[in-house]
RNA sequence: GCGAAAGUGGCGGAAUUGGCAGACGCACCAGACUUAGGAUCUGGCGGGGAAACCCAUGAGGGUUCGAGUCCCUCCUUUCGCACCA
């Protein structure tokens, strides 16, 4: 009875047993000084938002990111594999209005109790570094960022249109509108309003953004590609355009100046500065104007600009054609955006199908400035958008090429002062400010005497109030916070305001990595001496929905910290992996659609090992997931005949521990060979590809091969010390995929040192070479046999083999043999006639 | 519309370089054991066929001695971009 109970694998038992001890030994995980002298692998996975409960995204995400941390430590690397919260943010507000508990108190709680859920999970984090974003030590740094950008230009405050979203009642940076909606409320258009802002200069480093992209191989083409699109260069040229009979110019800008023959009109945005000027004292036209606008507010809210029905109004006014004095008629269109380039183009409809859908419609004049440079016989359809072509009706630039047009027209431009060339960015610079209470306050105050006044270094943290009634109201909450906005002016020691604007929550993750390496310094964000030995961060880990926010903050703050002399890389990530969703039923997982399986449940079924070595081992990491609870059950079996196997085969270990091995034969040499090539490929796989579901297969198959031959390990049939090796590799192999079991059945071998502090095996070529191979033998490509051969066998033996068996005779009986292909240790192919 | 990735048994997936398609696991079927367990062990498991064999990797063509893998056309799904001048 308790033989029985002894012999059964027991999560439940085991887990928690090492869970203690790993929490009691904080060293284990622990990263060593940036001075011990050994190799550093920094390992990093997207921190999480404390909202209380992980989910199996987390759990897969972590389990990536844990087993090569695991299996780095057993490399002998100086691993850091650190843990922290990215903690300010709106739910912790909602959650106060909802239940009235403080945003601090209400996240703390979320944090402690996903902690324990992590080391549920016995994720191997080393907590002396967490870092809590909502903390000040931590938002200090911050604010003193802001301080050192604010001093640099690169932080600035202007009004403009800014995206409004109403059900967070606050500002949105543009990377945060998916679809013309809100990133956090799918389903909640989202506004545009004129507003003063705090913005970052990342436009910038539009240009150093892209280029670092190139460098970035370690990266998914994937995400670069992403944030090649967001950046969005253009190359091309402004010119001025004269309005006739008044001083204005309209500039526009354009990709394609070499057809500048070609314009016909000009048109302008809805929201172009002359616009204003043309409707002022003519309501007829503003009233189309406007009508303009609510169309593209239309198509914006409805997430598809692209869809927009073009619709115009002349002005009535004429704008000048500076290269040949020609006089275009000025339009107000809706499908020019104000925010793009200089919110002006030139229309030139016989190259660019967007202008001649739009004169076709208007009867504006469309006239042929480019023929297609292959003097074919017929001249091609207008719109003729190709740029391989040669310059028509141009006047002094015919016959040119439109690439040599191009940079003669603006030559003669920049000679006469009405234009130049020039480059546009879609990258916008990055709106910082929330009108939100549980964010970083910016450190800014407004003095009516010195205006805006910077809080001096020595007066940070700039603290949150704690006491604080969170409300419905609209406006910053902190601006409902006397004791927190009257303050002093620094300068002139007169009354003045503080700024009541929070700063976005992707400037905590902007930087969080960086701190980890020195997450107690009361001093500085960190030391850059220890940021110069840990950084760049070796493999980064997390999902894809982040692939132009978070990750191109990142990059962005790394360069500017570059320019404030703080670090001397470029690059913060030197490897990039995005791992795949977890999905249920072909559908993420979501409470709305009632598919999500809780962590804590499955890890209380089946354990911790077993759901985390599940998300593993059902597809690989960059895959979606398809979560299945039969599969954990799977798993978790398999870890059962692991336990069984070894518990009942240690005390035979045991025996032979340090002993030396004679040269094995028969089974002994079987398992041995199976042993040392899962060693290969789990390792290979570890290096390359990481498809750890392969891994966990090669583990699985080895483990079938050992308990095959049962009943001759029982008979004591196999040495001890194979049985040894065995048991101990088994167990080293698993050691990054199911640590608790692997740290279970390492001290049942009698092992005292942790087992994350052994070597990781290593296979030995020769005990895994094969000793005959199975060849396959095709008649006219059709698999009719196997011959076993040497693994080194010569063609001609190979082939000799081939022509010898029975089936190839019969099927060859008869027939002339024209060809024989023989690939060594592959294949015989025969083909007959 | 443009770009990328993917499409393989009942299911998740494997086949790393053009060389035995379906490893491993799930589900299912049969059996063993039994103090009946969400236990364990053995065997089977793409389709057709009594068998020899034949057919099969979204569809159709092609290259090759040989194609899931390479090329062309098309279909489907997912993701990204989409009046960006």
């Amino acid at each position: 009875m308790t033989e029985e109970k002894d012999l059964r694998y027991d999560p439940s038992a085991i887990e928690p047993k090492w869970q203690q001890r790993w929490a009691a030994n904080a060293a284990l995980y622990a990263a060593e000084p940036a001075g011990c002298g050994k190799p550093k692998y920094y390992v990093l996975e997207m921190l999480p938002y404390p909202s209380g409960q992980l989910h199996m995204g987390h759990v897969r995400n972590y389990s990536i990111g844990d087993a090569l941390a695991r299996h780095m430590w057993m490399r002998g690397y100086n691993v850091l594999h650190p843990m922290g919260w990215d903690a300010f943010g709106l739910p912790a507000e909602n959650a106060a209005l909802k239940n009235h508990t403080p945003p601090r108190e209400w996240t703390l709680a979320n944090i402690a109790g996903m902690k324990r859920q992590f080391e549920r999970l016995g994720m191997g984090f080393d907590w002396a570094t967490e870092v809590t974003t909502c903390l000040p030590d931590y938002y200090r740094w911050n604010q003193w960022f802001f301080l050192r950008m604010y001093e640099k230009g690169l932080a600035y405050r202007k009004k403009s249109k800014v995206n409004w979203c109403p059900d967070c009642a606050t500002v949105l940076a543009n990377e945060q509108v998916v679809n013309g909606c809100c990133w956090r409320h799918e389903t909640t258009l989202v506004e545009q309003r004129d507003l003063v802002q705090w913005f970052f200069r990342i436009s910038a480093y539009a240009q150093e953004l892209l280029d670092g992209l190139d460098k970035l191989d370690g990266w998914p083409e994937k995400v670069r590609t992403m944030q090649r699109n967001w950046i969005g260069r253009s190359e091309g040229t402004e010119v001025d355009f004269n309005v006739e009979g008044s001083g204005d110019k309209i500039r526009v800008f354009t990709t394609r100046v070499d057809t500048i023959f070609g314009a016909t009109s000009v048109q302008l945005a809805p929201q172009h500065s002359l616009v204003a000027a043309f409707t002022a004292h003519d309501s007829t036209l503003k009233a189309q104007v406007d009508e303009l606008i609510e169309q593209q507010k239309k198509a914006r809210e409805a997430g598809d600009l692209g869809a927009i029905e073009k619709h115009g109004v002349p002005t009535g006014k004429f704008a000048l054609n500076p290269y040949n004095g020609e006089r275009v008629p000025i339009w107000v269109a809706n499908y020019i955006l104000a925010d793009y380039g200089t919110g002006a183009i030139m229309s030139v409809p016989g190259h660019d199908e967007r202008d001649f859908e739009f004169a076709g419609k208007y009867g504006l004049a469309i006239r042929r400035v480019i023929a297609p440079s292959e003097a074919s016989a017929e001249e091609p359809t207008l719109p003729f958008t190709s740029e391989d072509g040669v310059l028509v009706n141009s006047g002094e630039y015919n016959g040119l090429s439109c690439t040599a047009a191009e940079k003669k027209l603006q030559e003669v431009a920049v000679r006469h002062g009405f234009g130049q060339a020039t480059v546009t960015f879609r990258l916008k610079d990055w709106g910082v400010s929330r009108q939100r209470y549980w964010g970083t306050p910016i450190p800014m105050i407004h003095c009516q005497r010195d205006g805006l006044v910077p809080v001096p270094d020595d007066q940070l943290p700039v603290l949150l109030p704690e006491q604080i009634e969170i409300t419905q109201q609209g406006g910053s909450p902190l601006g409902r916070v006397p004791e927190f906005v009257n303050v002093t002016c620094p300068k002139c020691g007169g009354p003045a305001l503080r700024e009541t604007d929070t700063m976005d929550t992707f400037v905590d993750s902007s930087w969080y990595f960086y701190r980890y390496t020195d997450a107690k310094n009361a001093m500085a964000p960190f030391d850059p001496e220890v940021v110069k030995y840990w950084f760049p961060i070796d493999q980064y880990i997390g999902g894809v929905e982040h692939a132009i926010l978070h990750l191109i903050y990142s990059r962005f703050w790394t360069r500017v910290m570059r320019d404030l002399g703080l670090v001397e890389i470029d690059e913060p990530v030197r490897r990039q992996f995005s791992q795949g969703m977890v999905i249920k039923d072909g559908a993420k997982m979501s409470k709305s659609k009632g598919n999500v399986v809780s962590p804590d449940d499955m890890v209380a079924r089946y354990g911790a090992d077993a759901t985390r070595m599940y998300s593993l081992f059902a597809a690989p990491p960059d895959r979606d997931l398809d979560w299945q609870e039969d599969g954990v059950a799977g798993v978790s079996r398999f870890l059962g005949r692991v336990w069984r196997l070894v518990t009942k085969y240690a005390p035979v270990a045991r025996s032979a521990r340090g002993q030396q091995a004679e040269a094995p034969t028969g089974v002994s040499l079987k398992l041995l060979r199976k042993l040392h090539q899962t060693i290969a490929k789990v390792t290979l796989d570890f290096e390359g590809r990481w498809h750890f579901n392969t891994c966990v297969a090669a583990i699985m198959e080895l483990v079938n091969d050992v308990q095959a031959v049962d009943a001759q390990l029982a008979a004591r049939e196999v040495p001890a010390q194979v049985v040894c090796e065995l048991m101990r590799s088994l167990v080293l192999l698993l050691a990054p995929f199911a640590p608790y079991l692997a740290a279970e059945l390492w001290e049942q071998l009698g092992e005292e040192s942790a087992v994350l502090r052994a070597p990781w095996p290593t296979s030995d070529p020769e005990l895994a070479k094969e000793d005959e191979l199975e060849i396959p033998v095709q008649v006219n490509g059709k698999l009719v046999t196997v011959v076993r051969v040497a693994p080194n066998a010569a063609s001609e033996v190979i082939e000799a083999a081939a022509l010898a068996e029975e089936r190839v005779r019969a099927r060859t009986a008869g027939k002339t043999v024209a060809k024989v292909i023989v690939v060594p240790g592959k294949l015989v192919n025969l083909v007959v006639k």
